[in-house]
DNA sequence: TCTGGGGTCCTTAATCTA
DNA sequence: TCTGTAGATTAAGGACCC
C-alpha cells in the first residue's frame, strides 16, 4: 500500500493598492493622475493614512506626519478619510472574494487571506486563480489588487508585496528558499523598528544571512520565542491555516486633541462621546465586554492605559463611561495636559454564560471593596479639597486619618 | 519629523489561589 | 493554622500591523 501524496496547500493573499486613495480617485475622475493623500489635513495633527503612487514619487508614505507630506508636496490633493464609504467598497470586495472560495479570512478593510487548496480542479493553476481574483475585483469595483499565492500565509503575504501595484506573484514550494533569500530581514512578519535595530547591530541584512545563524545564537539575542519565530520564517515555514470570519476581540475609540487639554469637564464630555460610539458598535454587533480600558496620552507621547474588570459584561454606555471616568480620576495618572483620550471594551462574555441573578443582584466582594474605596475617596475630597482628588488616589496616611 | 486610529499579540510584574 | 511555592490570572506597557 502506498500512502497518498500529502495535499499541497495553497494560500492566497489579496491586498488592494493604496486602497483609500484608489477609492477616492475612482469616485473623482478629476483627481486621477495627481498626487493624492488621504489622512489628516495639512495644518492639523495627524498622519498620512494612504497615498497614491503619484504622491509616493515625492517620498510620501502612510504613517508619515502630514506636515512632512505637505513639505514634500504642497500641490497634492489632501482629503480626510471617509471610512463609511471605504467600508462599503470593502464589503463588495469580500463578496467578490467569496465567489472564489468561502474560505476568506479578512485581515483589514483592504486585505484578506484565501484558502485556495483544492481549487485547481475547479478554476485552474494557482496562476489562473490569481488572474481570476484580479479580474473579478477590477470588473466588480474598478480597483486593482495585488495578489500573492504560495504554500503558506507568509509566502502569500510576501508575494502580494513583491510586485505592486496590480501585481501577481505565485511562489511554488520548491521556489521558496530562492524567493526569500535576497529579501531584507525587515520584510519578515512582526519585525519592526526595535527588532531591526538588533539585527542591524548584528550585521544581519538579508533573510539568507538570518537563516545561516544557529537558533541558539538568535535565542541569546532575541529571546526564545522571537528567535524561534524569525528562524522559522527565514526557512519559509509558516501556517497555511485560513480562518474565515475571525471575530474581533475588542472595540475602542480614541481621539487626539488639536491642543493638549487639562479641563476635566471637556475631557469628560469627549469621553462620553467616545463611549457612546463604543457602546453603539457593541450593541450593533451584540457584544458585551467585561473589561473597560482607558487610554491616555500626554505631551511627549507618554501613553498610559488603565483597565477595570466588571462583574457583569456590558454594552451600556453609562456603565462604560462610569468605569472609564473612575479610572481617569483614580488610576494614579500624572496630572498633566492630555493629548489623547480613548476608551475600549474587550473580553466578551461567552454566549453560554449569561449573567445569573446572583451576578446581577449580589455584587461580589470586589464590587463592595471598590465602592468602599470610592466612598473613602469622596470623603478625602470633602476634607482636603477637590483639587487633591482630580488625579491620583488618596495617600495611605490620608485614608488612615479618615477611618 | 513629530508622530492618527483601531486593532492584535507578547512580555513582565503583581496578585490571587490551590 | 501557618508558611512556602507553583501556577493561573490580571494589569500595564510595548511592539507591531494596516
Amino acid at each position: 500500500m502506498t500512502q497518498p501524496a500529502p495535499k499541497q496547500h495553497w494560500v492566497g493573499h489579496a491586498d488592494l493598492d493604496a486602497f483609500y486613495a484608489s477609492v477616492e480617485a475612482r469616485d473623482h475622475p478629476e483627481y486621477r493622475g495627481r498626487p493624492l493623500v488621504v489622512g489628516a489635513l495639512p495644518g492639523h495633527r495627524g498622519v498620512v493614512a494612504a497615498a497614491n503612487y503619484a504622491a509616493r514619487k515625492f517620498g510620501i508614505h502612510s504613517a508619515m506626519p502630514i506636515a512632512e507630506a505637505y513639505r514634500r508636496c504642497p500641490d497634492a490633493i489632501y482629503l480626510p478619510p471617509d471610512m463609511a464609504r471605504y467600508s462599503r467598497v470593502s464589503r463588495d470586495i469580500f463578496r467578490i472574494l467569496e465567489t472564489i472560495t468561502p474560505m476568506v479570512e479578512p485581515v483589514s478593510v483592504d486585505e484578506a487571506y484565501l484558502d485556495l487548496t483544492g481549487l485547481e480542479r475547479l478554476i485552474g493553476s494557482p496562476e489562473t486563480i490569481g488572474r481570476e481574483i484580479k479580474r473579478r475585483i477590477l470588473e466588480g469595483t474598478g480597483l486593482t489588487v495585488s495578489v500573492g499565492i504560495g504554500p503558506n500565509r507568509l509566502i502569500a503575504k510576501l508575494g502580494s508585496e513583491y510586485r505592486k501595484p496590480d501585481g501577481l506573484t505565485v511562489v511554488h514550494p520548491e521556489q521558496v528558499p530562492a524567493f526569500l533569500s535576497p529579501m531584507p530581514v525587515a520584510s519578515l512578519r512582526g519585525l519592526g523598528r526595535q527588532t531591526e535595530k538588533i539585527f542591524s547591530r548584528l550585521g544581519i541584512k538579508t533573510v539568507a544571512q538570518l537563516r545561516s545563524l544557529p537558533l541558539s545564537y538568535l535565542e541569546v539575542q532575541l529571546g526564545k520565542r522571537a528567535a524561534a519565530n524569525f528562524h522559522q520564517q527565514a526557512l519559509g515555514i509558516a501556517s497555511a491555516e485560513v480562518v474565515p470570519g475571525r471575530g474581533r476581540k475588542s472595540i475602542s475609540r480614541e481621539t487626539t486633541f488639536e491642543e493638549d487639554l487639562l479641563d476635566q469637564e471637556t475631557l469628560h464630555a469627549v469621553l462620553r462621546r467616545l463611549t457612546a460610539k463604543v457602546a453603539a458598535t457593541a450593541r450593533r454587533e451584540q457584544l458585551s465586554g467585561s473589561v473597560v480600558t482607558l487610554k491616555i496620552r500626554f505631551a511627549g507621547f507618554e501613553t498610559h492605559t488603565r483597565q477595570h474588570r466588571l462583574t457583569v459584561p456590558t454594552h451600556d454606555e453609562r456603565v462604560i463611561l462610569r468605569e472609564a471616568w473612575r479610572l481617569f480620576l483614580h488610576g494614579k495618572l500624572p496630572r498633566k495636559p492630555v493629548r489623547l483620550i480613548g476608551v475600549g471594551i474587550s473580553d466578551w462574555q461567552q454566549p453560554d454564560s449569561e449573567p445569573t441573578q446572583a451576578d446581577l443582584f449580589e455584587p461580589p466582594q470586589k464590587r463592595e471593596k471598590d465602592d468602599r474605596l470610592l466612598e473613602t475617596l469622596d470623603r478625602v475630597a470633602d476634607r482636603f479639597g477637590k483639587g487633591k482628588l482630580q488625579l491620583g488616589y488618596a495617600t495611605k496616611s490620608e485614608r488612615r486619618k479618615l477611618r
